[in-house]
DNA sequence: ACTATTGTACACTGTATATGTACAAAGTAC
DNA sequence: GTACTTTGTACATATACAGTGTACAATAGT
C-alpha cells in the first residue's frame, strides 16, 4: 500500500492516513478480504511512529472498514453503507467545497482549471 | 457579517472564520474599503473569545486581504492575486477533492448528488 | 486633553497529536 | 504442546496548538 503524507501539513498524520486509505476503500482499490500492512511496516514507509498508524487503523475500524486482530493484523471487511445520509452531510459538503475553491482562487489558481477539475471528477464518479 | 461556525468541529474556530470570510472576499461580497466588525462584536455573535477572532483577522491580514489598525479596525484592501499558482496547488486541490468525495460517499451520500453538487459549483464559477 | 473603542501581548489551561516503552495475544515452527 | 516471533494494545510522556483571561497600548472622537 503506497500512501503519500505530508509531515508539514496542519492536518494530523493519522488523519491523512485515514483519508488516503478511505479513498482506496471507496474506489475499490482495497476490497473485503485484503490485508493492510502491519502498523510497524507502514510506519517505517511513512516515517512516523507505529502508534500513529495504529490510531489510523482504529479510526477506520470505527468507521466500519476494517477488522483488526492481535496477530492477524488489519483486514478489510464488507461494509454496509447506509443510504440514509444525514441531511447535514450535503450542506457540509457544499460548504467545504466552496471553502476549498475560495482557497485555491486566493492562491491564483485560475477559474477554468478549477471548473475543469470539478467536472473531471464528476465524470469520473459517474463512470465508476 | 453573518458567519456560521461549528464549535464541535475538529477544524479550529479561527480557521473556520478565516475560511468563511475568504469565501465572502473571493465572491465579492466583501470588497476593498469595507470594514469588518470589531473583534469583540463578532466574537459575541459567534460565541467565542475575541482573541480567537483577532487571530483569524491576523491570518487574513497575512494573506493580504485585510489591513488592521489599532482603532480603525479591520478593513478590506485590494489584493494583487498572483496568476502564478504553485504547481503544488493543483495537485493538492485534486487530492483534497477526492478525500472529501470519499468521505461523503462513506457517509452514504449518493453519487448522483455528489456529481450534481460538483457540476453546479462549476457552473456557478463559470458564470461569475 | 480626556475618554471610549479598538487591536495587541502574553500568561495560562486544556486537549490532541505523536512518540517511547512495556505488554498481551495469537499464529508458526519444531 | 512449548517456544518463538509477529502482530496489535496500553499507557505514560513530551510537545504543540487552540482557546481564554486579563492587562495594556494606540488612536479616533469629543
Amino acid at each position: 500500500m503506497i500512501l503519500r503524507i505530508d509531515l508539514k501539513s496542519p492536518v494530523p498524520v493519522y488523519r491523512q492516513i485515514v483519508d488516503a486509505t478511505r479513498i482506496l476503500l471507496v474506489n475499490g482499490q482495497l476490497n473485503p478480504g485484503d490485508s493492510l500492512p502491519p502498523v510497524r511496516r507502514l510506519a517505517l514507509d511513512l516515517g512516523v511512529h507505529f502508534n500513529t498508524v495504529a490510531e489510523a487503523y482504529r479510526t477506520l475500524e470505527e468507521e466500519g472498514w476494517l477488522e483488526i486482530g492481535r496477530r492477524s493484523g488489519a483486514r478489510v471487511v464488507s461494509r454496509a453503507v447506509s443510504n440514509r445520509s444525514d441531511p447535514e452531510t450535503g450542506e457540509a459538503f457544499q460548504r467545504r467545497l466552496r471553502e476549498m475553491v475560495a482557497e485555491v482562487q486566493a492562491h491564483g489558481f485560475p477559474r477554468h482549471r478549477i471548473t475543469r477539475e470539478l467536472r473531471r471528477l464528476a465524470d469520473t464518479l459517474e463512470r465508476s
